[in-house]
DNA sequence: GGGGGAAGGACCA
DNA sequence: TTCCTGGTCCTTCCCCC
């Protein structure tokens, strides 16, 4: 086996480091040449250049903090393969034949995908605008981070995902060109257009690349040339056709050649209308189609036959830096284990297999064999949203929860557009120091507007700003949601209506006094991560004069100056106290609007609600869609309205006999002034069956700074294995 | 031990 | 002086049953 942690630049012990740290190129940081254009630079200088101009920042302090974790984890992976006996390589290796053995009987040879790519998409689009740019080098994005860069800038090392300074160090006579999504939009859609007429199901992956599967698309083109072959042969001398070779073509429609016109002539038509070049790969799966798209590039071509002979060929010496889904970690583990292409996996499978976990072990005996998946995801449904802002390094509390209030509008406004809602709150901070941290925060239902999300994401900095004892100075801000679901009406109506189904099914099956008890007797946490407590600005103030644990005193900018100053107070309390923000925002109540996701807030807004009697219309219409008991008509509208019950004790009122001021006395007695979050916890003492009681416990447990996770060796995560289920 | 939430990380365009 | 944004998937840890 080879030694781990060889690569030729990093230094893996303490005293390595510091003997080497002013030379030492991180493999991390290294030109990615794996791309198109890229071919026999000058790596070293470039590399060189890379590294004068990052060494000693921040960022590359925690690459190479980073890096060390991988050498840390590559030294376990190693030491592990050193225990491996020789029967457990045996068994291992017994075992990986049997899954080649499947994989191979389950080999799809039938399909031709083809994958499209468009060459440097961002820079063509703007030279094709700007013929000026033509010839020289110029690449797209700004001067903190490139998009793409077109072929001239390639060979001086400028690439994708590089930050803007150092692609003038490498370049000096670079141009940039700013970002203009909406005219990649547009010409986007007029590459999809092309691409529907060969495959309306194609799989489209960002803006310039796409999946297609024309193998339906060959077969009506070989009916179709058959039938006219057909008329032909009717029309001809049966010796002429039988002297006459060229009909043998029929035979190659559906095969090498009728599919590579095909997509030579998709390709034309793309040049045609939006004078924009593409490269395509053809192969009988993505995986292999994606590889091949990249062989030919730029303007050109790959056809891979669908033969098992071909594609063991056509795998055999692929680096496996080229495998989708493999990227600088995954390589830098496996060249430490010897593995540098895809003949490396298949003679070293015992041991992958015995180190990695199963998905990327599998993923791994996938690739090395050349098979991949052949069905094309259509758009799936999105499974989270978010949007995240950076900005120069910040440890001012109140410029934090600005921040944090601004990017909530903006991802309400997004969710908005794509018609969802959340039902986890992530808020992900990046520290000065470049460490990124999430926390996040499951609801009982899904949240969508910046009212309701934002008091969760106040919570969780709170917390995050306790757990370092104010002292965080922050570089990026995220919000998110995930566990989306459609913002249809029926979960718009999901979340009281939740809540007040679980109570009611519980006291259907409790005895009313003891839950009302519970209810009493439950005591309020106000550290429970489902409750919006809040932090005063004197908490506030001493947790931003703490010193830190690693005994320096680390800069605070405005840290003082958000707490002790009087101009500060108000806005820093407002700020750090979900409840007062929500309190005086539309949100919509169980009394007036459909759903409500802060309860600390649903209180306050009861006592504003309550006040606002003309909303008691609003409430009934609403209420008597959550309530099913109520023994009405549902076709009768005017039966509906006129009654409904109260969710926490049953009370049945009709209209007639409360007004909201009333009924809001009562919620608040029924409440005890406590949120419903906490009425849930409480119920959740009673019924040891409810999964949900389960969540309530299990968070209200984890709430407060987070706990520290042990940091361990763990296997390789893989999104590797989306490209070959 | 399994299920599920939280957190972190790899990877992609 | 300066290293993005938005998304998916996988894994581990931990709590609870």
């Amino acid at each position: 086996m080879n030694s781990a942690i060889s690569s030729e630049n990093d230094v893996n012990d303490e005293d390595g480091f510091e003997r080497n740290k002013n030379t030492a190129v991180l493999s991390r940081m290294a030109l990615n040449d794996n791309k198109a254009g890229m071919k026999g630079l000058d790596k070293e200088k470039i590399n060189k250049i890379i590294h004068e101009n990052s060494v000693g920042s921040k960022f590359y302090e925690n690459e190479r903090k980073k890096d060390a974790q991988v050498d840390a984890r590559i030294q376990k992976m190693l030491e592990q393969v050193e225990k491996l006996t020789p029967e457990q390589m045996e068994t291992s290796l017994c075992r990986t034949n049997v899954i080649l053995k499947e994989l191979e009987s389950s080999r799809d040879l039938s399909r031709t995908i083809v994958h499209i790519d468009m060459d440097a998409f961002y820079a063509s689009v703007e030279e094709r605008d700007n013929p000026e740019l033509k010839n020289k080098p110029m690449a797209v994005g700004g001067s903190d981070m490139l998009s793409t860069s077109n072929y001239i800038a390639r060979r001086y090392g400028v690439r994708a995902a590089m930050p803007g300074f150092i692609a003038k160090k490498l370049c000096p006579e670079l141009i940039l060109v700013p970002l203009n999504f909406g005219k990649y939009r547009e010409v986007s859609a007029q590459v999809r257009e092309i691409l529907a007429e060969y495959d309306s199901n194609f799989s489209p992956m960002g803006l310039d690349e796409a999946y297609l599967d024309i193998t339906s698309y060959l077969k009506t083109k070989k009916s179709t040339s058959m039938a006219n072959e057909t008329i032909i042969k009717t029309n001809a001398l049966k010796e002429q056709d039988e002297m006459n070779p060229s009909h043998q073509s029929d035979e190659k429609i559906g095969s090498g050649t009728a599919a590579e016109e095909v997509v030579n002539e998709m390709r034309s038509k793309i040049q045609q209308v939006t004078q924009l070049t593409a490269s395509a790969g053809i192969a009988c799966n993505t995986f292999l189609a994606k590889v091949a798209s990249d062989m030919n590039k730029p303007n050109g071509q790959f056809y891979l036959e669908p033969t098992r002979e071909s594609v063991m060929e056509f795998v055999k010496n692929l680096p496996i830096r080229k495998v989708p889904g493999i990227g600088k970690v995954t390589e830098k583990m496996l060249n430490a284990l010897g593995v540098k292409t895809c003949q490396d996996i298949y003679d070293n499978r015992a041991v992958l297999h015995a180190v990695f976990s199963s998905v990327m072990s599998n993923s791994l005996l996938r690739i090395c064999i050349g098979i991949g998946s052949t069905i094309l995801e259509n758009e799936s449904e999105r499974k989270s949203i978010s949007t995240e802002r950076t900005f120069r390094d910040i440890s001012n509390h109140q410029e934090m929860f600005q921040k944090c209030e601004e990017l909530c509008e903006a991802l309400e406004a997004d969710v908005k557009k794509a018609d969802v809602k959340g039902m986890t709150v992530t808020l992900k901070i990046k520290t000065a120091a470049f460490e990124l941290h999430t926390r996040s925060k499951t609801l009982f239902y899904p949240v969508g507007c910046k009212s309701e999300i934002y008091p969760v994401i106040a919570d969780l900095l709170k917390q995050e700003l306790a757990a370092n004892k104010g002292q965080m100075k922050l570089r990026l801000i995220g919000v998110g949601l995930s566990k989306l679901s459609n913002a249809g009406k029926d979960s718009q109506q999901k979340s009281l209506d939740y809540f007040i189904q679980k109570v009611k099914a519980k006291k259907k099956s409790q005895d009313t006094d003891t839950l009302a008890s519970s209810i009493k007797n439950s005591e309020y946490h106000p550290d429970s991560s489902l409750t919006s407590s809040a932090v005063t600005s004197s908490e506030c103030e001493s947790i931003q004069t703490t010193d830190l644990e690693d005994g320096g005193q680390r800069e605070i900018v405005n840290g003082a100056n958000a707490s002790t100053t009087s101009s500060n107070e108000e806005p820093s309390e407002h700020i750090l106290n979900p409840c007062n923000d929500a309190a005086d925002k539309e949100i919509n109540c169980p009394i007036c609007e459909k759903e409500f996701n802060d309860l600390c807030a649903l209180n306050k807004h009861l006592d504003e609600c309550g006040i606002t009697q003309n909303n008691k219309n609003g409430y009934l219409e609403e209420h008597t869609e959550i309530e099913e008991n109520n023994s009405v008509n549902n076709n009768d509208l005017t039966q509906q309205i006129t009654c409904f019950t109260c969710p926490l004790c049953n009370a049945t009122f009709c209209c007639q006999d409360i007004t909201l001021e009333k009924f809001n006395t009562h919620v608040d007695s029924c409440l005890n002034r406590k949120t419903i979050m906490e009425l849930v916890k409480s119920e959740s003492n009673y019924a040891n069956s409810d999964s949900e009681k389960t969540k309530t416990k299990r968070n209200s447990k984890t709430s407060g700074p987070p706990r520290k996770r042990q940091k361990t060796m763990s296997k390789p995560s893989r999104t590797i294995d989306k490209f070959f289920k």
